[in-house]
RNA sequence: GGAGGGAUGGCAGAGUGGUCGAAUGCACCGGUCUUGAAAACCGGCAACGGUUUAUCCCGUUCUAGGGUUCAAAUCCCUAUCCCUCCGCCA
């Protein structure tokens, strides 16, 4: 959510600047709306200052043991005035939060304007993308020859979009989840952390997710008018970012750093026909998600170190990938920059996005009301809150597999993979 | 699943339907004292919103949502969470 005073006082600009990421504010709507607003909140207070003023003139003239029916009189129809204006205001203030709650956050200055991918930038480019001296083939038919992959087994038992792995290739993306986990804890400072698959919905509206996509979510009830009960994370980003709701925490302990290694689960709604094909776009993946709550001074430097975090696991297994910078219009919803890293896979002749870490400043913070106490006037400041994936290890696998085969078949184990696989070298 | 007991400021913890936004302690901030620190003493210290150049002032908030009342932290109903005991259980 955004700052309310922006939509107080600095609407056209806000206005502005969400163009740039293809949001469209009613500027006149919430105008009207926001001047309803403040005449109906003054006159409600007013009132309501009037009735608590005779209400605590009626208790001292009791205690004095004076006849109180006169002044009770003067309250009259006061309190059915109150009662209506109350809801009127309640209504409307529910109406404003309604549309803030469904704009996104603002893009940072530095982050390119743009309409879609295409206008995302090139950061950086590490490793050569290997050249081979035979036909390449994708993970799904080097998995599938080597027994490693079973789509149609969980067709059968599941349904589409999802996988059963089997042998060395399930070890395998069991290596990769570990060695992330070991890498980030040991090297990068995050604390391990273990989260709920299920989370209730304060939870995703103070990540971003509701109100807007809960069509993306698995829900364990459908949605009603009490709500939808627990849903499963689309990320770890959830239950690891709303760790800090509703907490005002020191200042000394930022920037608190977590890592979680968790099942994904996305509904995929509208993605009908896009990647289906292997274990690109499934419905449950494996992620390993780094978090960082920091201080609104530092949380663009956290950014870069995130991306770097998740960077360091490509290079220690000498994957060639390029960082972009991801245009306005590209973004997500609560991002108010975002680096996305992309792998280089030989099959698809190209890079895909296998991480995306972004700073979401207070965007999430102000919705979870998550504080932090400020040393230097002692009050509550919104903290900045920032995710990345480090990595998606479902795409991980298939980087692996494709840029690691060989031309009979088999799968050469990645050097760093090895003290998890029990010293083995080649899947095959 | 059954039976009880709870939920109050950053934390702990008082609170009779009527100057209760809420005693007290701790923590925190400022000051006195000190070479410096500690201790002691003095003072300050909830959040959010509205109005305002600002001070002031006003409103809301004692888990949440309803209700009773001129007036609710306090009484009633519902929900959520926590604790204790019993049952079940990886």
């Amino acid at each position: 959510m955004l700052d309310p005073k922006f939509l107080r006082n600095e609407l056209e600009i806000t206005a502005e600047r969400l163009a740039t990421r293809g949001f469209i504010l009613d500027v006149d709507n919430l105008t009207k709306l926001e001047e309803k607003r403040k005449s109906l909140q003054v006159a409600t207070e007013d009132l309501q200052a009037s009735r608590n003023a005779i209400s605590k003139s009626i208790g001292q003239a009791k205690a004095r043991g004076e006849d109180t029916s006169s002044i009770m009189a003067q309250v009259g129809d006061l309190g059915a005035q109150l009662d209506a204006k109350k809801a009127e205001l309640a209504e409307l203030l529910q109406q404003i939060n309604s549309i803030a709650m469904s704009m996104p956050n603002l893009p940072d200055e530095s982050a390119p304007v743009g309409a879609d991918e295409n206008d995302n930038v090139e950061v950086r480019r590490w490793g050569t993308p290997k050249v081979f001296d035979f036909e390449v083939k994708d993970h799904l038919d080097l998995g599938e020859a080597l027994g490693g992959l079973d789509f149609k087994s969980a067709v059968k038992i599941t349904g589409s979009r999802f996988i059963i792995m089997r042998g060395q290739i399930a070890r395998l993306n069991r290596a990769l989840g570990q060695f992330m986990l070991d890498l980030h804890t040991t090297e990068h400072g995050y604390t391990e952390t273990y989260v709920p698959l299920l989370v209730n919905e304060e939870s995703l509206l103070g990540t971003g997710q509701l109100p807007k996509f809960g069509e993306d979510l698995f829900h364990t009830k459908p949605a009603t008018e009490e709500g939808q009960g627990l849903s499963l994370i689309p990320t770890a980003e959830v239950p690891l970012t709303n760790y800090v709701r509703d907490m005002i925490v020191d200042e000394t302990e930022l920037p608190m750093k977590m890592t979680a290694l968790t099942s994904c689960f996305r509904s995929e709604a509208g993605s009908y026909g896009r990647d289906t094909r292997g274990l690109i776009r499934q419905h449950q993946f494996d992620k390993v998600e780094l978090v960082q709550i920091a201080h609104p001074d530092h949380s663009m430097q956290a950014l870069e170190e995130i991306t770097s975090h998740a960077e360091k696991v490509l290079q220690l297994l000498n994957l060639p990938y390029r960082t972009m910078v991801l245009c306005t219009g590209d973004m997500g919803f609560g991002s108010s920059k975002t680096f996305d890293i992309e792998v280089w896979l030989p099959a698809q002749n190209t890079y895909r996005e296998i991480s995306s870490c972004s700073n979401m400043k207070d965007f999430q913070a102000r919705r979870m009301q998550a504080r932090y106490r400020s040393k230097a006037d002692n009050k509550p400041a919104l903290l900045h809150t920032l995710n990345g994936s480090g990595l998606a290890v479902g795409r991980t696998l298939v980087a692996v597999i494709e840029n690691y085969q060989n031309q009979d078949g088999t799968i050469t184990v990645p050097e760093a993979l090895r003290p998890y696989m029990g010293g083995l070298s080649l899947i095959g």
